[in-house]
DNA sequence: AAGTTGCACTTAATCGATTAAGCTTTTATA
DNA sequence: TATAAAAGCTTAATCGATTAAGTGCAACTT
């Protein structure tokens, strides 16, 4: 059965084209089309099991009712949860939305960018990558809409959803502190994004206001060589002569590589040492240590991002905002 | 900057579109254009920062170069996993995936098929739900080329790749067989997907060869009640007359509920109970207890998908397949 | 010289849906 | 009764790219 189109209705029931177009647009009003002829019209098309070609329609009024959701690892539960958010959001609005990686490689980001943008979706949601105001910036100079997430560039004003990073990382390593630590570690990655940047200002003020911060406690990781970074510096961190007795972890995926590191270490948490990460990860659940980690609001961050970038879908004047939410510390893990 | 047209470049070049068309598109040889024009109409091409409509494109050639990727559930690791493989993969062919939810809801697939369809994807990959036969059937009749993936229907001819969920099951049962076990429940999902069942069959069969199977050992979990019924189930499998002394976990949320609840209950594994569970997870490697898991074939799994479902796309004959690939049982951690 | 062939493009139809503008016919108004 | 207004539909242009079928011209053949 070949696809049926609004020609294929026309003929049956012998109007044109445009009449046909009309009454499956809810437009009978304003384009006074008969009751008779919009009933007759109507049946047909559900007969005829009619489904409009969105191709055609995207390039005839110039919206693809899409959004793209441009992610650095669809794998990371937390972008796999904001994800799947934003689609649940988006579609309320009656938009479609294409989720795609990066795998945080900007190149890669770019060429994503212009597919996307060569199938002209009307949006975009972009966790992006390190170096990547370059192509942030071009999309923005021929006019889509964008909204970042998760991560933004200071000097591009621009629209984003971030948490409050400093806050957080203040108060988790401030927990560190209340808990008794006087050597505290953090385990961070090593680049200039500037959500990275505000966690380790964090972690650094809440030592500097204690009076024991130690440059020496900060541990980067390399994007490329994550697992042997992170064993590593937990292995420098743990046995030292002065060994950690507390880690701050900045992200959830050097959480569990750390904290995987510490058990094979034997440590015991929290008797030998304690720990505070950023993201909630349900394996944290499944052990009885206490591993206090800050939540970020990943629903109410998914539909901010939807509601702003559909905003500027409509105007289309971009006043761009910077929005801010409070992640929230769990102590009772 | 408004949007860069064929007819743009047409203009400045002082060609028609037709002819920009076909070098754009590297075809100056079957359409004769010279070498001096080609050249100028690149260099323009590049300098006015051309990008292809692909709705345009797409509605004329009649296809889309996208793939719709279903899943029940996009924040389960396991289909996430499989997306991003997917996805990877099916770009090299040059192929944008539009990945969406159903959230296991028969009713939503179907909305999401329609929505899909009238993109004009070029074909699905889907991870069906229970009752969706229907919508399957239906989109089949239409002409879609279709892949199931991890489900299937024996009812219906369509390809479809999975894992032999009876072979895995039955090891991972025989392994808690060899393990000592006599007294071994069951943890799986009420429904008559085929896989769920093969599943049930192979722990079944493993229990019956050895003789010691009970068939109140297994449980079975409402996919509407997880949480309650998980915790019901080892409840009553823990801590009867008679406990349990092995479980086998038929899916990853139900292995992760269901050993939450038995270290509540103080079970220590596997001095107290051993456990087996379908799919590997980043949190077992969190605890020091051992848990066996079986590991399917994820990234094969998304490669042979998507091959089968270009093949599909272009031959248009669709002799439906039956693939089917091992999982590896892990008995190291 | 007449016809054939090859080259380098152009014309124009097409995909399917939308919509401003136009054309009848009916109904309301003066 | 003449005229304006409203109702009910159609025409045709349009979005941007593709491509079969031309067109015109030079070069080559016999």
């Amino acid at each position: 059965m070949a696809k049926i189109s609004l020609k294929d209705i026309a003929e049956k029931v012998g109007v044109s084209t445009a009449t046909v177009s009309l009454v499956l647009n809810g437009k009978e009003k304003t384009g006074r089309i008969g009751k008779e002829i919009a009933e007759k019209i109507r049946l047909a098309a559900k007969e005829m099991n009619y489904e409009p070609n969105n191709l055609a329609r995207g390039l005839r009024i110039g919206r693809s009712n899409t959004i793209a959701l441009i992610v650095a690892d669809i794998s990371n539960t937390f972008f796999a949860n904001l994800a799947f958010h934003i689609q649940e959001y988006a579609e309320k609005f009656g938009y479609t939305v294409i989720i795609t990686n990066t795998n945080e490689s900007t190149e890669k980001m770019g060429k994503v960018i212009a597919t996307l943008k060569s199938r002209q979706v009307d949006g975009f949601i972009i966790v992006p990558t390190e170096e990547g105001e370059k192509y942030i910036g071009e999309l923005q100079k021929a006019g889509s809409p964008i909204v970042l997430l998760d991560r933004y560039f200071p000097g591009i004003p621009i629209c984003h959803v971030v948490v409050n990073n400093y806050h957080a990382s203040y108060e988790g390593t401030k927990l560190l502190i209340e808990s008794g630590c006087k050597n505290i570690g953090l385990l961070i990655y090593k680049n200039q994004l500037p959500h990275i940047q505000d966690r380790k200002r964090g972690y650094t003020d809440a030592l500097l206001k204690a009076g024991i911060f130690q440059p020496d406690m900060i541990k980067e990781i390399h994007y490329e060589s994550i697992q042997e970074d992170i064993m590593r510096s937990i292995d420098e961190l743990a046995q030292g002569e002065h060994p950690a007795d507390g880690i701050f972890f900045a992200t959830n995926t050097i959480s569990m590589s750390g904290i995987k590191r510490l058990l094979q270490l034997n440590k015991r948490i929290p008797e030998d040492i304690r720990v505070v990460c950023f993201d909630k990860n349900e394996a944290f659940e499944f052990s009885k240590m206490p591993i206090p980690c800050i939540q970020q609001p990943i629903p109410e961050m998914g539909r901010m991002a939807v509601d702003i970038l559909i905003e500027q879908i409509k105007e289309k004047k971009a006043a761009p905002v910077h929005i801010e939410l409070y992640a929230t510390l769990l102590n009772d893990m």
